[in-house]
DNA sequence: TTGTATTTACGAAACCAGTCGTATATCTTA
DNA sequence: TAAGATATACGACTGGTTTCGTAAATACAA
């Protein structure tokens, strides 16, 4: 049970996956890597790095001139809720039909199905 | 393979729903649907379906004063569009992710998984 | 020491989605 | 025909995100 609708805007789940990667970083660090994707200004992602530092989608040690920031909140449980809103918005909260949709455009290995089909048989003998 | 990157917004994707819903409608009708869910404004509704029409997300039939509208995209299109733009922003285009936590979180009926399984089933067979 | 580079901080501009007020046209009906 | 209801069109305002210029502080190097 998660209180927090603090959605990450776009920009700042960018930045939310470098640090995810790499771990505590530079301002410097987190730019050099978005602009392997695509063209951002430095004082731009310092600017939205200040800002998710005061919704506490970050935090940051300033003990030297060259502050290191890192994420404050969890991968998995960010995908979760954006899953959850995304899901509601686009498939009028049926989960199923999402599943059914990605899996047809998967071209799963048989190492990944079967990791699904696991996870199905567990569900089912809890259904029980 | 027609690469269109228009993306309805929240709200366009809203009346979207009632259009893939109801069929051809005019604004009031679209408008009262929308108001059982949260407080909206006429024109706001008609400016929005105004725009739908400018960027080809909707046509409309004028012959009459009450403008009808219908949707001009299809459903699963756009679903499978916001699923691929999704998966890619936020699982860094793991789709397996996505089923998992899909997965993980629906409280699945025998019938829906026996669903699933059929699909993955068939997926297997198109592997070999 | 003095100049150059790097960093943070701040604020303003650009942009977009959403919202609604108001004007105008058209229909309805008493 | 006149009043009121209902429709479209248009423009403006708001709030939030993204962008970047510039100033001030700090480190570094010649």
């Amino acid at each position: 049970m998660t209180f927090k609708k603090n959605h990450p805007t776009e920009s700042e789940l960018e930045i939310l996956q470098v640090l995810w990667e790499l771990g505590p970083s530079s301002v410097r660090k987190v730019n050099e890597i978005l602009n392997t994707q695509r063209a951002v200004g430095y004082t731009t992602s310092l600017k939205i790095m200040q800002i998710m530092t005061e919704k506490g989608l970050v935090t940051r040690d300033t003990k030297s001139r060259t502050h290191i920031y890192q994420a404050a909140v969890q991968e998995n449980e960010t995908q979760s809720s954006l899953l959850d809103s995304f899901i509601s918005k686009t498939y009028r909260g049926c989960a199923k039909s999402l599943v059914l949709q990605a899996l047809g455009k998967e071209k799963a290995s048989p190492d990944e199905l079967a990791e699904i089909k696991a996870l199905i048989a567990k569900m089912e003998e809890n259904n029980d």
